[in-house]
DNA sequence: ACTTTCACG
DNA sequence: ACGTACGTGAAAGTG
């Protein structure tokens, strides 16, 4: 048995570590002591939970002052017994954790799911912002800081540090963060410190916040994050099917166009398109000027600046306006290939497993705002002006991707939270939006460029955006958007109002907005132009997440694949793919203070890259 | 570690 | 008084 004391908030804590099945009689006692809710942590070889040859190593249960550090390799059983018991365990970012458990111990999300308090959702809940935002974090370490103790050890940058003292076998090089969680010794004597006290800690910082969450009269919200969680993770755990022998393809490609392009800057003394200094040298070389600077001061070449000078509009379609740069459209070109390449193509070769499925990571629960992201990979970031990425995604066999969107949703969520007689009557008469502003902006002759100003402010309202950049979206010289916007205000007078109404209230009060859900959306002092934004963005996505409970509920769930904001990706046996898709997409439909939100449902294809133009 | 860029809604 | 585009994840270069 190793035994270990670490003082916590004043308090001396023991942390357990046995050996051999003789000393689990404590473990068995301390189990049956009846804490009503016990802190639970697992320390695995990596991030990646659906690779081949992942292993979780330690699986640690404790309370606030003593933790039990179980090896997994020996004591399986005793685990599974310990997380089968009917009690309650906190976890800090429970989805992975519970991931992990289900796929390694065999403990599935249904079973523990409904259990579990995550301390992340709390802290998310009482405030979202990261650190670098000004806010308390949502690690555990910053946590536990603000509310347990302030001198508890960065369990994993302290680890972080050992790691790179231990040489890792494979490659004999000493480790990184990255592959340090599987070499090092599993009783080496900091890390079973550490994952004893990852469990105290979130122990004691669930005593906390519980407390916090319920005087702010958020324990309905939380209980439906929780909720909401576990089918997200239900989802990630379901993964989606890759077509590997088209993605080798594909890669095949983007090499070629990589290097292809890549020749091409050579020829002007550029030998690394990804070098922005090279390209600005080069460009100005050749006679170019750039007048855009980046927030460091160097001269800018990005997509933006670099795409007027090959003479292409957004659409990678020749103007006709200047003789193309050809470094400038090689740099793009190339960029963009390898992007696609590492980012995508490697990507989904790299992160799935052994039955060529990618489990990326959906986080429920992430911005500011609440809204949702997916990392490892980015599969809400595919590109959607080109089939060919979305394409490596495809269904089942027998089944074919479908999905549902939210038409017009923020501006509709405006409506529905503003009032505006104007914009609320638009929506209900049924015609297009755009078309309605620019008729009221510009006069009922409007032009097709004058629709897409109508638009462009339109979008520029909701993000709190001013003359001068819906003047960058449309092309257009700030002076000649003004007047529009000025009409766009004197016609939704409701929306200019409601923006206001939310930054006086947090002006003077407390320097946030709440929602309707409840949820509190912190204002940053300089930007509280913000707040409509924030309402908004938030509010559609806590429609999106009841969409998702509500398709659960109604027995769909196990056809949901992603949530993409305002998207729901799902898949069916292609014989009743129809009737699914229109399901869910009646399931995600509502009305939000009179506003209709209706979605638009469709059947894709044998991949996600049929949605968007791929041949069948 | 920070900056720049680029992919999405 | 005025005006401010919002929210992400990830790779590569640079120092």
């Amino acid at each position: 048995m190793i035994h270990l004391t670490h003082t916590i908030a004043g308090e001396v804590c023991d942390i357990f570590m046995p050996e051999r099945r003789s000393e689990l009689a404590g473990f068995d006692r301390f189990l049956a002591q009846g804490d009503k809710v016990l802190g639970l942590d697992s320390e695995t070889s990596g991030l990646n939970i659906y690779s081949p040859g992942y292993e979780v190593r330690l699986v640690q249960i404790g309370n606030g002052r003593e933790a039990w550090v179980l090896r997994v390799d020996l004591f399986a059983d005793v685990i599974v017994r310990a997380l089968r018991q009917p009690r309650m365990f906190v976890v800090h970012n429970a989805a992975f954790d519970l991931q992990v458990i289900d796929r390694h111990l065999g403990v599935t999300l249904e079973e523990l799911g409904p259990r579990v308090f995550d301390t992340r959702i709390f802290a998310h809940l009482i405030d979202p912002r990261q650190e670098h935002e000004g806010g308390a974090g949502l690690s555990l370490k910053p946590l536990s800081a603000i509310h347990v103790d302030d001198s508890a050890p960065d369990t994993q940058a302290g680890l972080n540090a050992v790691f790179r003292t231990i040489r890792n076998p494979e490659t004999g090089k000493l480790c990184t963060k990255d592959d340090g969680w599987r070499h090092i010794p599993i009783d080496h004597e900091t890390y079973v410190r550490y994952a004893g006290l990852d469990v105290i800690l979130v122990t004691r910082l669930f005593d906390e916040l519980a407390v916090i969450i319920r005087d702010l009269g958020l324990n309905p919200l939380s209980k439906f994050e929780h909720h909401l969680q576990v089918l997200l993770a239900i989802m990630q755990r379901r993964g989606v099917l890759l077509d590997v022998p088209y993605i080798e393809r594909l890669k095949a490609e983007l090499e070629a166009d990589v290097e292809t392009f890549a020749k091409v800057a050579a020829r002007y003394g550029v030998d690394n398109v990804n070098s922005t200094a090279q390209v600005s040298s080069a460009l100005v070389a050749m006679g170019e000027t750039l007048t855009e600077t980046t927030d460091g001061g160097a001269l800018k070449v990005d997509k933006e600046v670099l795409m007027p000078l090959a003479d292409l509009d957004r659409d990678w379609e020749r103007i006709e306006a200047r003789k193309a740069n050809p470094l400038a459209d090689a740099v793009l070109r190339a960029k963009r290939a390898g992007k696609w390449r590492e980012s995508y193509a490697d990507a989904f070769l790299n992160l799935r497993d052994s039955s060529d499925r990618l489990h990326a990571s959906i986080g429920g629960l992430q911005a500011r705002t609440a809204r949702m992201s997916i990392s490892r990979p980015p599969l809400q970031q595919l590109p959607s002006g080109d089939w060919r990425v979305r394409r490596a995604l495809v269904a089942d066999p027998g089944q074919v991707i479908i999905a549902a969107d939210y038409a017009q949703v923020e501006m509709r969520v405006l409506a529905g939270l503003c009032q505006d007689p104007t914009l609320v009557e638009a929506i209900l008469s049924g015609t297009d939006l755009h078309d309605f502003t620019a008729a009221r902006v510009f006069g009922e002759g409007f032009t097709k460029q004058e629709r897409k100003v109508a638009k462009a402010i339109g979008f520029g309202k909701v993000y709190g955006g001013g003359a001068t950049t819906v003047a960058r979206q449309t092309g257009l010289q700030p002076e000649d958007v003004r007047p529009a916007m000025s009409a766009y205000d004197s016609t939704f007078p409701g929306i200019k109002r409601y923006g206001a109404k939310l930054q006086s209230r947090a002006q003077y009060g407390k320097r946030e907005v709440v929602t309707l859900s409840g949820r509190h959306l912190p204002l940053d002092r300089d930007r509280l132009y913000a707040a409509t934004n924030y309402v908004v963005q938030s509010t559609s996505r806590d429609l999106l997440a009841q969409a998702i409970v509500d398709i659960f509920d109604a027995g769909l769930g196990d056809h949901l694949l992603l949530p993409v904001h305002d998207e729901l990706v799902a898949q069916a046996p292609a014989a009743e793919a129809r009737d699914v898709i229109d399901e869910i997409g009646r399931l995600m439909a509502s009305t939000f203070y009179t506003i209709p939100i209706a979605s638009e449902a469709e059947v894709y294809g044998p991949s996600w890259g049929h949605g968007y133009g791929a041949p069948s």
